[in-house]
DNA sequence: AGGGTGATTAGG
DNA sequence: CTAATCACCCTC
């Protein structure tokens, strides 16, 4: 519909842009829906954080290709995390959904995430992906048709969104492509990236 | 503060 | 084939 249209072209802009415009939406998987308070930028081919950077893989062929589908990767061994693919066909662009509030079904949210505070339900890519039931199996799903949704709201005012270095790089950790909500509890917390080697001269 | 865990990737 | 790396979470 048109609606559908709208939200598509919205997604095909650049990370830059969606990630802030994803700040407050809904995703939506089954009985458990997350609010959105913090999401991370990956600019691709330009960006040395990003997984796309080096080279098109069996792994990232799904940010290749249209905005608006589920880009999932498994990470240490353990854990699932989730991107909104952003941009043309070919850009290899995505936001990192980091955070959310548990909005709806709070109580599978619950069940899945074992002993957590309410707070730390959906306090991180790999919880939020708990949370809300996301797997390996959701990659490359689209957004607009389920069974993950993805449900804009009006946009965050921009004097309520605060930006900075995203979390856990080794490249790149100057650009400040972290987004979240100001004032949000359930944002998680910042950890900067682990240096490759410690600092010669401590003073 | 440290460890678990296994896919993914580049390189020989 | 090997070894290094990793957009993290939990427990100590």
């Amino acid at each position: 519909m048109a609606a559908s249209a709208e939200l598509r072209d919205l997604l095909a802009g650049s990370p830059l842009d969606v990630a802030p415009r994803l700040l407050g939406a809904v995703v939506r998987h089954g009985e458990v829906a997350v609010r959105l308070t913090e999401v991370e930028a990956y600019a691709g081919a330009d960006d040395p954080g990003s997984h796309a950077y080096r080279s098109r893989t069996p792994r990232n062929e799904v940010m290749f290709g249209p905005a608006g589908h589920l880009y999932t990767y498994f990470s240490y061994g353990m854990h699932v995390c989730a991107n909104v693919v952003t941009g043309l066909p070919g850009t290899a662009s995505a936001v990192l959904l980091r955070a959310g509030e548990i909005v709806e079904g709070h109580d599978v949210a619950r069940s899945r995430r074992g002993s957590s505070t309410e707070r730390d339900l959906a306090r991180g890519p790999a919880r939020l992906c708990q949370a809300l039931g996301i797997t390996l199996e959701h990659g490359g799903v689209d957004l607009l048709a389920g069974p993950v949704l993805l449900e804009l709201d009006e946009p965050t005012a921009a004097g309520a969104v605060s930006t900075g270095p995203r979390v856990g790089l080794r490249g790149a950790p100057d650009r400040p492509w972290r987004f979240w909500i100001t004032g949000e509890s359930t944002v998680s917390a910042y950890r900067p990236a682990k240096r490759l080697t410690p600092p010669n001269q401590p003073r």
